[in-house]
DNA sequence: AAAATAGTTGACAGTTGTGTCATTTTGTAT
DNA sequence: ATACAAAATGACACAACTGTCAACTATTTT
């Protein structure tokens, strides 16, 4: 019955990914995105009842979509070289996770909800990292004079690597050959 | 002769610093900021057109902060590690330097001439870390078989491993044994 | 083809930040 | 004390985004 949608969800959050990377979070505005949906801005205010529910929504959708592929992480050979691919492919939602802290969290119950879903996946996310490098100090890989947290610090701000002018798959083992090996030569 | 200043710079740095690390560049305008210094909006206005001619200063500052303690990097005895001593100290500034893509690069012509001296330092930054590591290279210290740009790229991304209840001295001590020899045990 | 209804829209009122400038304040020199 | 000029200010006009809602539109059902 009724009336066809104009607007539907993937082309929502594909425009709202664009423009918060084009324009971060401050030129990220109903205004704005409508006129990139072909669409009436008060259309928008039907689905979301403002912007920091849409972002927080979006974001969910993201996280949701790492740690759905980090499951794998466990079957595979080589699981810190898995993570380093993964990274590679969802660098620009390390890039959205960082304006986190400036979105008002009290603005609907919705945002307060999906805010406190993301940081859950967020710690589920670290836990699995956690997991994979606890598997390699198990098996004698993985060096235990450090603490954990760093470890999985040092895994998560590889994301920040530049990838300028190299094929994927050349980053992915540079960074993993950096990682794993450290700058220094063997000898 | 005449009236005493209220303002200062540094005031204004210093709250200008804290204003964008706590808002985001979206929360940073004149009016939080004149509040914050217990001054009227528009004496602001009196030394900057616009908040981007403030930003940009500001950032200036910082970054030729860090390229002149750079200088010394060459002479410590362990270039790597002061690095990431540099790093630690200066993580605020990476976090700032984020949010220049999205700052309105033409809105003033001091704008323009302060973007491009940050381009230039940030080009000297990364030269001086290449300068580095080449020395490293030619006394058969660091590896050869990896693309510069991805060692640089390593080493600046470092500064993201979080510090959270770490003392300053230990996170440099491990964040420098992970890139210096790399997550895995040394067999 | 009329009724029902989900979906869309433009217009309105409200809020917040911007940039300017004539006026006022305040420290200093005469 | 008075004249002066640098510094600060409040008020004004403006520009941009927000949120709401009554009216309109397109599709389906009967």
């Amino acid at each position: 019955m009724s009336r066809k949608k104009t607007m539907d969800q993937s082309q929502l959050f594909y425009e709202t990914e664009k423009l918060i990377l084009e324009s971060g979070y401050a030129g990220f505005h109903f205004k704005a995105l409508s006129e990139r949906l072909g669409v009436a801005r008060s259309t928008i205010y039907n689905y979301y009842t403002n912007k920091e529910e849409l972002i927080t929504d979006y974001m969910l959708h993201l996280l949701n979509g790492v740690v759905e592929k980090m499951e794998q992480v466990e079957k595979e050979e080589e699981p810190l070289k898995y993570l380093i691919y993964l990274w590679s492919r969802y660098a620009h939602m390390h890039q959205m996770l960082q304006i986190m802290p400036y979105i008002d969290q009290h603005s609907t119950a919705r945002v307060e909800e999906n805010i406190k879903k993301m940081f859950a996946l967020f710690h589920e996310m670290k836990q699995k990292i956690e997991s994979i490098l606890k598997d390699g100090q198990n098996q004698g890989e993985i060096r235990t004079d450090i603490q954990m947290k760093t470890l999985v610090g040092l895994v998560m701000a590889t994301v920040q690597v530049p990838v300028q002018h190299t094929s994927q798959s050349q980053w992915i083992e540079e960074v993993y050959q950096l990682v794993a090996h450290g700058l220094k030569k063997e000898k």
